[in-house]
This record gives C-alpha cells, structure tokens and sequence, in this order.
DNA sequence: CTAGTTCTTGACAAAAATACTCGGAAAATA
DNA sequence: TATTTTCCGAGTATTTTTGTCAAGAACTAG
C-alpha cells in the first residue's frame, strides 16, 4: 500500500465533503481552498473516486461534488485503493513476475505480504465518519505473537 | 514509515547474514550475487546498517559482513528506520512546519499518526529469526474498535 | 437560446525521490 | 608489497510524484 500526498489530499477532500456545510453539491475551488490544495490537481483525485463510485459530481453553475454514501461507509482503505492504485506488487516480485532471489520465492516475501494486509486491515476498518468523530486515537494494536 | 526497495534489499540483506552458511564474515557480492541485488548498491546500505551497529564489518581478506546481535535480537523495523531514515513527516505537516488546512492542525493528522503507530508496533514485533524460521504468516490483528 | 459555471479529459512539464554507478582511499591479509 | 575487501563521497540516470494547461462537454439560470 503506497501512500503520497495524493491519497492524503483524497482523505482530506472527502473528510471535508463529510463534514457537508451549507451548500449541497461542493465545488472543488472551496475544498481546495480551505484544505490548501491546488484545485487543478485535486481535480484528477476527484475524478477518479468519481468514476469509482465514491463521490457523485455535478456540473453546471450550483454544481460540485457530494459523497455517493454516509460517511460511515466510506473505508480509508477504499479511498487509498483508488487513488494510489491497488498495490499488487509484493515488494519482492520484480517485473519479470517471481520473486528476485536466486532461489525462487524470497524469503521476505511472507512479511511485505503480511505488512500489506496489515496495513489494509487498519485502514478497511476506520470510516471518514470516525475521522470527523475523532475516534482515530488509539487503536492501533500489537501483532498477534507467533503461536508455538 | 517509508518502504523502498532500498528497506527491502536491507531486510533481505540481513536475513542472508542471519542465515551464516559457512563463512565467518559474509561478503557484499556473495549476499548480492544470491539475492540479486546490485552489490554496489547494497554497499551503501550495508554501510549504513555498520554506522547503526547493526552489523559489523571487516576489511580485507576473508573480511565481510556479519551480525552484530542474534537475529532474535534484531526486529525490522530497527532495520527500515535506518536504511529509509526514521518517518518524521506526519503526512499533513507542510516544509514550514504546520499541518496544510488553513484550520491549522489538520482533520486527518491522527489518522496518519496512528497509522504510523501501527506499522512501526508491526514490524517492531517481528524479528530476523521470525523471518529464517517462517513464523510470519497470521500475525496481523485487527485494529482495536473504538469504544463508546 | 445564451452566457457562465463547472466538471471532464488528456497531454505535457517541472521537481523530487529513487536507484543506482564510479573512482579512489583505507585496512587487513599474506 | 600486492591483493582483497570494506569504506566513503560524489555524481548520474531513471522513475515517480506533483502538478499545469488548454480545449471540450454538460448543465443551469436567466
């Protein structure tokens, strides 16, 4: 799961569509504006959670952008997949497709897979709404320990 | 917490040395040459890994590389903060220093803080043996629920 | 219908980060 | 001394990220 500033500026729109103020349909000049973004390339981050299904956008004058769901059911981790690209690659899977070991699989190929769905599971678990909640604090917890 | 392949060739790195085949001390192009990896590549990194104390290394003739503690000792995440440089960055804090919402601290700052937490409390429970030994597959737990 | 607003799309470009390479110096061994 | 190997700083090429720009399409208000 990569993670840059596009997919935080994609959490960050969204976070700001949730919070749904006065007008119906947001126009991407005021979120970028107010989260300090460039509207143009916020723009192509729109679209994309457009055309995946997550927001509904509007044109014309009164137009804008509006979350196609509660924000209770919008997921970080769907926000990121979208953005960023799902990440297929293992981390130790080169182009040519197997792992870049001599010996076939490596054997650090069980761990960026773990760490992967670690991290999916983290962010498939948390909401825009518990982001404008707040209830984000403290929930990451240990691995669990390697059962003998 | 930042993942190139520059992390993961240190990983893979380090897990050859925690393998000891015969050799005392390892050398870069042996470790290069089975994991295939641009050895003088992974001279920089392995340089690092010594600044650390991480690994120890030793010139000359039959010199090399070889762990400095036993692979229980060593955890991943130790491993990637050096080679990757420790993740400071927060995600929303700009170069001048405050989150980039013009609120100040922005609505997502706890998001990115907590995600930090949990990969780093990942990967600092997994340890060089962990991996030799295959005990990684099944650890990864789901984020704690809030509580109401 | 017309003008203005806004999204839509794709191509392009600057900047930063990543992934290396290279040349030589220092140390250890024999 | 000659060879082997790590050490070290600097430099370079490639890729990714982070945007910009311009033209077009759809929609609404008046």
């Amino acid at each position: 799961m990569k993670l840059t500033t596009k997919g935080r500026y994609a959490v960050l729109a969204l976070t700001d569509l949730a919070l749904e103020r006065d007008e119906d349909f947001v126009k991407i000049s005021h979120i970028a504006m107010r989260q300090n973004i460039s509207s143009t390339y916020l723009e192509q981050i729109l679209l994309k959670l457009k055309r995946a299904g997550l927001v509904v956008g509007v044109r014309g004058p009164n137009g804008g952008y509006k979350l196609a769901s509660k924000p209770e059911k919008i997921m970080i981790a769907d926000i990121i997949n979208i953005v960023e690209g799902k990440m297929e690659a293992k981390g130790c899977v080169s182009k040519s497709g197997s792992c870049t070991g001599v010996s076939g699989r490596c054997m650090t190929h069980d761990l960026w897979d773990e760490l992967s769905r670690h991290i999916e599971l983290f962010l498939g678990q948390i909401s825009l709404r518990d982001i404008i909640k707040g209830n984000v604090l403290g929930r990451s917890s240990p691995p669990r320990a390697y059962d003998y």
